[in-house]
DNA sequence: CTGTTAGCGCCTTCAG
DNA sequence: CTGAAGGCGCTAACAG
């Protein structure tokens, strides 16, 4: 196939097909009302001089941009740091762009807010939001909702206007989890929780509390501790639940990380795991594979995540105005031997 | 300050404010060429109005996007789980919105490769790319040089055209570390690496071995091992150098993961770190901070690596042609138990 | 089936 | 200093 000169605009095709510019318009977007004799010779000018049309002049006159907006706030420290997200992203991204959509990315900081992405979610004309990490008093969220923006939150339920949400399900895996070690003997147990207000810990936080009551025997034992998620903050976790009376002999975790501390320092103080203790995370990062011992876990569907927000936000844009129902996704619990009975 | 209905183009600030579209256009790109009250009574209406103009069609009208794409490989699994990868993205996202450009995410993936991105980054108007994951043998590289996309390399160098990079000392952080070990005794090295196509792990055997010949001692012997970085790496790398005569006293490793596999395993096979073996790592994740013991590693600066990389390319965009000249940050070797001598 | 005609909203000469 | 006019490249409604 030879190449010619790359054309640039959709009347250089046209003049070289002998046809209007219109004519060329409705070949590229695949529209009706063009011969096929015609559509054919249009077709082969355009592979010919590798023409791929103007995406900018198409949103001016189409009114909308086929883009749609990720937005991370690198403040949070949770966030940056947590493993999900490159998964989460990636997925988003992949789906976004099989579907024809462009993925922007906005960051908030400390100093650039909230302001800076509405700004320039109305400027560039962006069709919608994706928002991975919100929680209930973020201000972006109410932002958003006041501006009708079609939104997607992942991971926080909250549904308002145009906003629905996909997540999946924390209270059950953490409710299998707790049910499981119940059944196996354990009878003081501790969740190692992250801050309510972001709706997976607290979900997390009402599987176990559930799964505690269902069980229903009163010589059970159970608490919460909440703390930041990380390694250092299992270790400090551990420090000080051994240093009281009441030692669990169950810990779960909300995340790998902070798994991995806690699986670090009860080594430190010469408790055996799962003998004395049992330990399970949450995430299925690679480490919780090879730990000593492996580290029982919740896997997230992270990659179907992605495709669900991606897929909410296109009925939202080309649905008839109607928000979309949240959707919620199965976790998988993860056996191993940190937590064996 | 009362808000009036916002306001949707730039016709209506000018009908409001009695002066011509273009006069309006003026005020909002800071132009010279109104006088200063009717500047005034403009920006007063802009404000109250809440009017942002259209970025789509300003694009149109000035021929580029003020947008930069960044391109993400995610079928190589090494980026996709390498802990770097999120905050260099984040600095990169950071940096350009703090310049006015917007980011726009490319992900490549097994089925949709660089031919997808490539036709965005036409359509799209792009101005230019980051690749924050290029090697010798990337497809993307290739074509973005031949299309005279200005692009700017993130941890690979390779030049050429409108392509630059920027990368960190990977070498000196590595010629460092082994010399330190050298002079703490260590005789026998063993480096766990990454493939030689991705500079970054090039420059880090170099950097080793050029301190392996400096230190200029015979009885010295060392060994450079290619593998995968990650956990499982470490520890089947352990396993395996333990199943041989010659044991090394120090193992460097080119990932954190990998060096906690590796500490893992020594501790396993009943080996005293760093009493019989130093161990290194590289990427200073979280955890190195708190292992058994706290392992020395390397330190990039990401945050910075990001900022240059927008730098880099705002140059490109906005200067007379040249491609400018790439950078080099310095990487920080972090000290701490697992290697000390 | 195809061509013509208006825009989409802004920027940028060129006059005045 | 300001207004008017043309154009960026494409789409969509309307004729033919």
């Amino acid at each position: 196939m030879t190449r010619a000169e790359p054309a640039t605009t959709i009347r250089e095709i046209a003049a070289l097909a002998g046809v209007s510019g219109g004519t060329v318009s409705r070949v590229m977007n695949d529209k009706p009302g063009v011969g096929a004799a015609t559509r054919e010779r249009i077709k082969a000018l355009i592979e010919e001089h590798d023409f791929h049309g103007d995406a900018t002049a198409r949103q001016l006159s189409r009114g909308r941009s086929d883009s749609l907006g990720i937005v991370f706030p690198l403040q949070v420290s949770e966030v940056v740091m947590h493993p999900v997200y490159p998964e989460l992203l990636g997925a988003i991204s992949d789906a976004a762009q099989d579907a024809g959509y462009d993925v922007i990315l906005f960051t908030t900081n400390a100093t650039r807010g909230v302001d800076h992405v509405l700004d320039s979610v109305k400027r560039k004309r962006v069709d919608g939001l994706i928002l991975p990490a919100a929680s209930s008093d973020d201000a972006l969220l109410g932002r958003v909702v006041d501006a009708e923006i079609p939104t997607v939150l992942v991971g926080h339920r909250q549904r308002a206007g145009r906003v629905t949400w996909v997540d999946c399900t924390h209270d059950e895996a953490l409710y299998e989890q707790t049910t499981t070690l119940l059944h196996g003997g354990r009878r003081s147990l501790t969740l190692l929780n992250g801050p309510a207000r972001i709706s997976a810990y607290n979900l997390r936080s009402e599987g176990f509390w559930r799964a505690i009551r269902d069980f229903g025997d009163d010589r059970v034992t159970a608490d919460e501790k909440v703390t930041e998620m990380g390694y250092a903050s299992g270790v400090a976790a551990v420090d000080e639940l051994f240093a009281r009376r009441s030692r669990p002999d169950a810990i779960l975790c909300s995340a790998d990380t902070t798994a991995a501390g806690v699986l670090e320092q009860l080594g430190k103080l010469g408790r055996a795991v799962p003998g004395d203790v049992a330990v399970t995370g949450f995430d299925d990062i690679e480490y919780s594979r090879h730990s000593t011992p492996p580290l029982s876990t919740v896997r997230m569907p992270l990659h179907d995540t992605g495709a669900a927000a991606v897929s909410l936000l296109l009925e939202m844009l080309t649905g008839h105005g109607a928000t979309p129902e949240p959707r919620v996704l199965q976790t998988e619990v993860i056996e191993r031997e940190s937590s064996a009975g």
